[in-house]
DNA sequence: ACCTGAACACCGTTCAAGT
DNA sequence: ACCTGAACACCGTTCAAGT
């Protein structure tokens, strides 16, 4: 079984999903594979196009556009499998940011992936300029992710501890909200914070605004 | 002038704004300030409270809202403040989701910032659950930054030689965005990609349909 | 008690020595 | 010509030795 890039990243993306991506390093990849640090420069000219390379077989993932219906379901089908792909390795979003703002162009995939996205714009009525400003609008959404600031709010044990007095008293919107979130049984999203729904709610926010600009010009 | 707390956060940040994060290692801060390294432990527990620290520096810099106006003004503004602090500090927006992914809770500042942000919302005739979802649907937006997947389209030279023919027939629709952006004089947007413009068009697209969700509630 | 140099356990990558 | 060990220039942080 001799050494190749394929079997260098299936390795470095399994190093990722158990250990993040600090676990990733030259050193503990060839130690993985049984191989002296060096040997992987025979295959990868240096840890970027490692990254890149990650990058690549992550994206690759993401399903490809349904075909005979709309360009929002079509959008958000698309953005929604993107979505999943992501869950499945947490470390990715930021790397995929990282190495995209690091590079000249996006890596292949990415490359592939925006191509197919603005087509589907535009076969749906959206003009170019319209089309562009829905990238920006749709931002990193587009690749199924959004750095949230308040990850885990949601809990698996059913009363997770009040907040203490005094941080209620300092920060009374941010007890009232985390109180309603994880407390409330009847509110729309039930108890703890339901990520997905998050989710969904701000892409269709987005998409509704705009297709209300798209009949609008 | 002893050394203090304040002093090494100064000289991070210094050293961030010219080299990028990067470039600061409690090494390369100690020379700085001609210190040995193990100096900065007496006023640092470690580099990541380093990071916090260098995030409260920036975050702090937000202008406070506004007084007197309606939510979705003093929303607008106080984001876009934002953005013009993270733009002087262009290091601050990954080091700020770095730091608040791998803390329990946000930095001080941005907790302030956050209840503040929370209560315009609430003041405006937000439900909890309304001004929950709002929160989500910014994302990252609300802190004045967004990652944006292509960094900087618009060129200083007039004229930032064509696309390669192979890329415009690999990529028809990329090429044609591109064109029109870089080419197109009397382009919605004007040649060039204009970042500011496009933020702001995909922060009114999200304030303009929560402002619907607000009165149909 | 305080300060600090050396040391430890890492890192990506260069480069020359060995085959 | 190829492979690879040692080495280089970095890291953050521990810890014991020196004052």
């Amino acid at each position: 079984m001799p050494l190749s890039k394929e079997r260098i990243l299936d390795t470095a993306v399994e190093l990722a999903d158990d250990g993040g991506v600090d676990a990733v390093s030259m050193r503990k990849i060839s130690q993985a594979l049984g191989v002296v640090p060096m040997a992987l420069y025979k295959h990868v000219r240096n840890k970027d196009e490692l990254l890149d390379g990650m990058v690549d077989a992550i994206v690759g993932q993401i399903d490809p556009p349904a075909v005979d219906t709309d360009w929002k379901t079509t959008i958000r089908l698309r953005i929604l499998s993107a979505r999943q792909v992501l869950l499945r390795h947490p470390w990715a979003s930021r790397v995929i940011e990282e190495r995209t703002r690091a590079r000249t162009d996006p890596t292949p995939a990415v490359m592939d992936y925006m191509e197919s996205m603005i087509g589907i714009f535009r076969a749906g009525g959206f003009s170019v300029d319209l089309t562009h400003h829905a990238l920006h609008a749709m931002g990193s959404r587009l690749l199924g992710f959004s750095q949230e600031l308040f990850e885990d709010t949601a809990g698996t044990g059913p009363d997770p501890a009040p907040p203490p007095p005094e941080l209620a008293e300092r920060f009374p919107h941010i007890t009232e909200l985390m109180v309603a979130i994880t407390h409330e049984e009847g509110s729309v999203v039930g108890p703890g914070c339901d990520d997905q729904f998050e989710f969904e709610f701000a892409l269709d926010l987005l998409l509704d605004g705009l297709d209300r600009l798209r009949r609008a010009a």
